[in-house]
DNA sequence: TATAAATTTAACTCTTGAGTCAAATTTATT
DNA sequence: AATAAATTTGACTCAAGAGTTAAATTTATA
């Protein structure tokens, strides 16, 4: 069972299209969360629906089939992701850019119910595609930060390829096993990690 | 299509149980690999046949079930863990430890053929409570040498469990991009992520 | 060469779950 | 109260894939 937060304390009139993208956005997040708990292929449509408190026909108001969802699955986490990608921090050189950066996409992970899902291979063939290509986009942009702190001297040498599938590792094995209701909180773990992440890539 | 070793260059007198035996390994390492490429349930039991150039007919000759399957792939992935878990080091401090343990892992990792899979779900209820726990006996140890490297003094303060998930993310992710022919040699990968790990747990 | 093991062939059963649909009903908006 | 949107009900189709079987055939061992 999942609450929904939809259009509450909103002042605006309604907007119904805004309503229903809202819902929409939120069975998605809920769909992502099941898909991380349990797995892509052992969730069906039916358990979606009714951890929703929906019905499977309700389900397909908002969704045109299961490929979909996952796919918009990936879309959330990369929206956010990109939205952290773009906030410039001046005068901070590449490890401490990187630092942050980090901080925030743990912190989005463990606070969003936006879920960083690996199941990519159950993805239609188009949207696999799609999916990937961006997951390289936001991959190149990290290894160039790694880079530009090799530059400036923040960052120590190496392939910075394997620097960055190193770290991004930690972030994609996070989703299963890190549990809202668990012992950690997503704030510590979210200091934690980058406070790792930079120790051991840092220059010396 | 696999290729598989078997008795081939072995004195020995023939042992029909051993042959077996020797082949279903090589069975189930291939199937590893195809679910680490393809995921569990995007590779069917005729899929996995043919890549050995059988048929399902003969696969069901050397395994119960597809559930059995997976379930040795990790029992596979395990042993090996364990058996580099048992080489006792003297005369070196935790973190010299875990550095040789780890990178004998992703040594393992890239050139056996054995995956370290993540799909416990897709698991069987009796066989994904075994699995659950021997994954915890593993990662209980591990967490056992970071203890003991943050007493004798060569690794940093700092939730034990937490220095051990981050750089366990990283083993986990390996599967889901290393790729036996591609632009990255398995001993680099191991020496990169060993000296990664190591610096970033390390003790100032 | 005799024998047992390994594998093929090809057809078959069963279950699960995706996706559809239409009519009825409930809920919210104006 | 009128209207349109949201949701339910329940039954349905369809495809994929797990797992089975028995008889025939190939391959290796001794």
């Amino acid at each position: 069972m999942v609450y929904l937060i939809m259009d509450i304390n909103v002042k605006e009139p309604f907007n119904r299209d805004r309503q229903f993208a809202l819902k929409r956005q939120a069975v998605i997040r809920a769909a992502g969360l099941d898909f991380c708990k349990r797995g892509y292929h052992n969730t069906s449509m039916t358990d979606i629906a009714s951890n929703l408190g929906l019905t499977k026909a309700a389900l397909y108001y908002y969704v045109k089939n299961k490929d979909e969802v996952l796919f918009e699955c990936h879309q959330q986490a990369y929206d956010a992701m990109d939205i952290l990608l773009e906030k410039k921090l001046v005068g901070k050189n590449g490890l401490e850019q990187l630092g942050v950066l980090y901080c925030d996409f743990v912190r989005m992970l463990t606070a969003s119910g936006i879920s960083l899902l690996t199941d990519v291979n159950s993805l239609s063939e188009g949207n696999k595609i799609k999916v990937l290509k961006r997951r390289g986009k936001i991959e190149r942009k990290i290894i160039k930060l790694v880079k530009q702190g090799q530059s400036d001297g923040s960052i120590r040498e190496g392939d910075p390829r394997l620097h960055v599938f190193f770290f991004m590792g930690a972030l994609n094995w996070l989703n299963a096993w890190y549990d809202n209701s668990g012992h950690f909180k997503g704030e510590d773990i979210a200091l934690h990690f980058a406070t790792q992440m930079r120790l051991g890539i840092a220059a010396a």
